[in-house]
DNA sequence: GTTGGTTTTGGGAGCGCTCCCATACTCATT
DNA sequence: AATGAGTATGGGAGCGCTCCCAAAACCAAC
């Protein structure tokens, strides 16, 4: 691996000012530049990374952790669409990814041997629990960052899909179907996401006049399995329609439907969260609430390249739109 | 952040003696370790993980790159395990992951600076398609690699699983119960993974005497659209059962086989290959090759450690077995 | 008390880069 | 010619660590 102090003696100049052809820095005559240039190509030089980091006191590498409690929801493609999102902005913008996956045993040692470690610039955190203790390492090490998904703490940024609101237009929507005992299956609701659905749920009932009945609230954790237990509870409570807040839960429930032989949407309408690829494919095709997750991606990378950029700025915050894909699920009639 | 130096002056040592209790070298008293381990503790020191990497030689950081041809298969859940797998096995062996997806346009550019800058000890290449540009410029720079799923060089080191042996016992399994004519609906098989599981097929029918049908083959491409399009041309010559290549193939078979109103597995049987989560809950649940994924990334960074630490060896390679998952898709009878 | 071996410790020389400051050189302007 | 402003270059001093070698300390045995 040729260094810069190579280029430098086989394009007659110093150290410097290769340095400065490196770095694009204006003050290099065009004949040098030139001269560098080429000694680069032939040397098939490649600077270091590590020894510019070193010198530079910064990587360019920002961390994204996705914490234990999640990793499991792995099986549906939430993460790796976050993901390819944050690696998409980051490639756009010469940063690089370091996976951090939370292991059940991480201990408070390791998560401060990471983040003190100078490797990182900044993290994003990805969908944490309340209280995880990712969250309040990362706050007491002054490490730059930004969690996808709300926060407790206001002071902290994010990003976000604004979840009352689409939970709320997916329940007006099964609303104006006609459709009365409205229930819902949440989220864990340790998690803002879950919560918050559950509150547009509440809001979209109370804003017409509906009092909401606590025995159509059935909490789930996300899972296949978890849909169907919850709307075994459901069912007893002759539920006209369902709120999943989750696609993955929403089959599960209609498994349930199917099996005791009532029709979708006829007897029970149905709605999903996500818009995950096979809700298109469900019989019937499930209405849900698709949101922008790649988006969130790029958008939480960017937002942290700004606070990088500006560290005196207070917390960032965007939520972002979700929209409702109304599909055969919740539309009854001309079936 | 306190550096070693200061550590060194809290404890009344020198930068060398604090170096060496930092990693655990033998020769130091007890005494002095355990002063400085205080100093330590006092100052919350953290060692400098990029100065560290620089005065070394090496980062502790490996590179897992997911190609951009295969991105887009995100949509099911193998790569998210994978990533799993490997992130899980490089906390245990305190590294990290840098995750590198392949994007279009900035692929071909930011190759080889990615490659030749020093930040990764090694990498870690899942899928990649053949004649993929990533493996030869990888091979170019002499960094050392291992490749998730069989490569065409043979001097590659890489971790498989039994594709082979896989299929074969599936279509061993549809033999025993009895079925006869044993179609087949592979992948594209210009994949090693499609090839080998043809090639099983082919050996599991040549074992038992059967001669093989060209015209009980036919080509998909992975995907569930393919699998209805193989499936239509299967038809006419009356399989009795198929072996899928892929389980979202087999679930376009089932669509097709269904829709001409027949029964599985009573008139056809069907068996898949991933053994994905929406398997189970097909109807028939069916019956596949489950391989182990996980297991499969976490090989891949012990053979990538192993190559580190011996870098003479030649290529490891190490194929990992699978196993048949038997559901109600090739068992008729009681149902 | 000397010798020789072993263990423990200290200090210097980098690793390959950036950044700042000093120098040299260029070109008007007086 | 002398001055000053501006631009191009060079060189030194780190960044925070590891690694090697030499020095010091210790301990046994003669």
């Amino acid at each position: 691996m040729p260094t810069l102090e190579e280029v430098a003696q086989r394009s007659g100049v110093s150290r410097s000012t290769v340095s400065r052809v490196i770095n694009n820095d204006p003050h290099v005559s065009e004949e040098t530049r030139q001269k560098v240039l080429q000694a680069i190509a032939e040397l098939d030089y490649h600077p270091n990374a590590v020894a510019r980091s070193l010198a530079a006191g910064h990587t360019q590498i920002i961390g994204l952790v996705i914490p234990t409690a999640v990793a499991m929801l792995f099986s549906d493609p939430y993460f790796p669409r976050l993901i390819q999102g944050v690696a998409a902005e980051c490639n756009a913008s010469d940063y690089s990814v370091m996976l951090w996956i939370g292991e059940p045993e991480y201990e408070r040692r390791t998560i401060h041997r990471h983040l003190n470690s100078g490797l990182l610039d900044g993290i994003i955190v990805a969908s944490a629990v309340r209280g995880d203790p990712v969250v309040s390492a990362l706050q007491q090490s002054g490490l730059p960052f930004v969690m996808v998904g709300r926060p407790d703490d206001p002071t902290i940024s994010y990003v976000d899909v604004d979840n009352v609101h689409g939970a709320r237009e997916a329940v007006l929507h099964l609303l104006r179907q006609g459709y009365r005992r409205v229930a819902t299956i949440t989220g864990p609701l340790n998690t803002a996401a879950a919560f918050d659905r559950l509150e547009g749920y509440r809001a979209a009932l109370q804003s017409r006049g509906i009092a909401v009945d606590e025995n159509l609230i059935a909490e789930g954790d996300f899972t296949e399995e978890s849909g169907v237990l919850a709307m075994r509870k459901l069912l007893p409570h002759k539920p006209d329609a369902v709120f999943c807040a989750s696609d993955t839960m929403a089959q599960g429930a209609m498994r349930v439907i199917r099996g005791e032989g009532l029709r979708i949407p006829e007897d029970i309408a149905i709605v999903g969260y996500d818009d995950m690829p096979f809700a298109v494919n469900l019989d019937p095709p499930l209405t849900t609430v698709r949101q922008p997750i790649e988006r969130m991606g790029q958008e939480a990378v960017k937002l942290l390249l700004d606070l990088l950029a500006h560290p005196n700025d207070g917390p960032h915050r965007l939520v972002l739109p979700t929209e409702l894909i109304i599909r055969a699920s919740t539309v009854r009639g001309n079936s």
